[in-house]
RNA sequence: GGGGACGUACGCUAACCUGGUAGACUACCAGCUUUGGGAGCUGGUCGUCCGAGUUCAAAUCUCGGCGUCCCCA
């Protein structure tokens, strides 16, 4: 492959960081914008994000959820009423001050998360437990700022996502919702986005500003740190009591409700770009590729009319079999040109067809994930294409498994946990006592934090790998994006 | 949170040290020729991150801001 410029120059395995920007600038997925962290969402991300959204729409709306819209801007009286929310937040939240040039009398955040004002809304909606349970989503964008090292998708100062509130007339049924979500994140994420997943707790430490407990999903990038990928909280009533959220009961009893939020974002793009991509560029599982094949009709001078028009015929079929197909069919371009930048921007499947093909009315057929090209019947191209789409979708998830089974690894005492992060990243599994003391020097000394608590544990806990007193629980520790 | 490197056309880069007409490649536009793994010829368009200072003169020197990347935590 020649080194022209407007390729991907960086290599995946050697400057990952940069490999990563290339694929994602030259990709055209995402464009830098004027202030810092902010990207221009181009069609290609943005056709994901809607695939994601249709998706995880579904799944909500089937359990009788129901989409809405909360104000973007948050008075500074509302935002500050929770004290460990508005602590977790505070380092992040722009400000809005004017008015034109009036200076307004209260401060107003750009939401970071919405918790509060929607629950200045909810307090008003929520009086009997007739009205319960009250089961909510948005999807939209929020700011925070961040102030160094941005990604695009992976962290910036404005993104887009969903955030679901909810809330429940008992604890248990706060329980459930919390976890019926994270199933949802979780068939969303590996089964459309082939990205596998750790599911569990946060720590304490790592939970949710304001929440009783966090549940999270975590999965693993290539560079060997790890990436939070959805968060499903139980807040308790941490917030229902000083946002004044209470219901009568069957009993005519006042209650404070339970609530829980749930989001996952944008960072979902970032995500899938980092595991399946290559050293050509993007690789789109087909589930949320907007365009599943590209047709590159070959010909020589002014051969091409019989070849384009096969290529329409061939859209055609692939259309009736649901399968969005795009014809290159660019006079200004070599064929070699339009592979090169179809396999940059990720597209599953090319089918090439040529004089030769026309010949023996047979055409060619491309496999974006492993590169591979063969010679099928013209006859069965509907068909080859529509199974080829799905041999890639749980290819890239079975590869993306074994690399996260690669980057989980069992740490044996504290000096091999310290060299395994060092050397190569990854999850570390290991025992914990359950302090906040060993989590808080484990990350000072390491820069490795605790990404997830699973639900499923071993039947035998090893001792703490700091302290080495009686482990508690099994934790999985990485570095973090 | 700490440290380092760097901002010149879409991109990559030269001129910077030693102040004096910003040049190459690529991309883009027009035309002609081309088409099975980033095609050729001819012509053309586009640039010194922002602000202040020093100077007759600033891409170049000084200060500040903004931005990007990398390493460590």
């Amino acid at each position: 492959m020649s080194e022209k410029q407007e390729g991907i120059t960086a290599k995946k395995n050697d400057d990952f960081s940069e490999w990563y920007t290339q694929v994602v600038v030259k990709g055209e997925l995402a464009d830098y914008g004027p202030v810092q962290g902010t990207i221009a969402y181009r069609p290609t991300a943005y056709a994901i994000w809607e695939s994601i959204q249709k998706q995880f729409n579904d799944m909500i709306i089937g359990s009788g959820h129901r989409n809405v819209y909360f104000p973007l801007l948050i008075p500074e009286s509302l935002l500050t009423r929770e004290k460990e929310h508005i602590e977790g937040f505070a380092p992040e939240v722009f400000w809005v001050t004017h008015g034109g040039d009036n200076k307004l009398s209260e401060r107003l955040a750009v939401r970071p998360t919405s918790e509060t004002v929607i629950y200045s809304f909810y307090s008003k909606w929520v009086r009997s437990w007739r009205d319960l349970p009250l089961l909510l989503n948005q999807w939209c964008n929020v700011l925070r700022a961040e102030i160094k090292s941005t990604k695009p998708f992976i962290r910036g100062s404005e993104f887009l996502w969903q955030e679901g509130h909810t809330v429940h007339a008992t604890v248990n049924e706060a329980d459930e919702e919390v976890m019926r979500i994270l199933e949802y994140y979780k068939i969303l994420v590996e089964d459309y986005l082939a990205v596998p997943v750790l599911i569990g707790k946060k720590s304490e430490r790592e939970k949710f500003a304001g929440a009783f407990y966090t549940t999270t999903l975590e999965a693993m990038m290539p560079d060997g740190k790890a990436l939070q990928a959805g968060t499903s909280h139980n807040l308790g009533q941490n917030f229902s009591k000083p946002f004044g959220i209470q219901f009568l009961d069957q009993n005519n009893k006042s209650q404070y409700a339970w609530t829980t939020s749930w989001g996952v974002s944008t960072r979902l793009i970032g995500a899938l770009v980092m595991i399946h991509g290559d050293d050509r560029g993007l690789v789109i599982p087909p589930k949320v590729a907007p365009i599943k094949a590209v047709i590159v009709p070959i010909y020589k001078g002014n051969e091409g009319e019989p070849v384009v028009k096969k290529a329409n015929e061939i859209k055609s079929a692939l259309g009736k079999h649901g399968i969005a197909a795009l014809i290159d069919a660019r006079d200004d371009r070599t064929p070699g040109w339009k592979f090169s930048e179809h396999e940059m921007k990720g597209i599953p499947v090319r089918i090439e067809i040529g004089p030769k093909d026309m010949k023996e009315k047979k055409v060619v057929i491309f496999r974006r994930d492993t590169a591979e090209k063969k010679s099928i019947e013209e006859s069965s191209v509907a068909k080859a294409t529509a199974e080829l789409l799905d041999d890639i979708q749980k290819n890239l998830l079975v590869r993306a498994r074994e690399a996260l089974k690669k980057q989980t690894i069992e740490a044996k005492d504290y000096a091999d946990f310290k060299k395994t992060l060092e050397e190569r990243g990854g999850f570390l599994k290991c025992g914990w006592c359950g302090s906040d003391k060993c989590e808080g020097s484990i990350k000072e000394e390491t820069g490795a934090t605790i990404r997830v608590i699973p639900f499923e544990q071993d039947k035998k806990i090893p001792d703490c790998i700091y302290c080495g007193k009686q482990g508690k629980e099994i934790v999985y520790f990485a570095r973090a994006y």
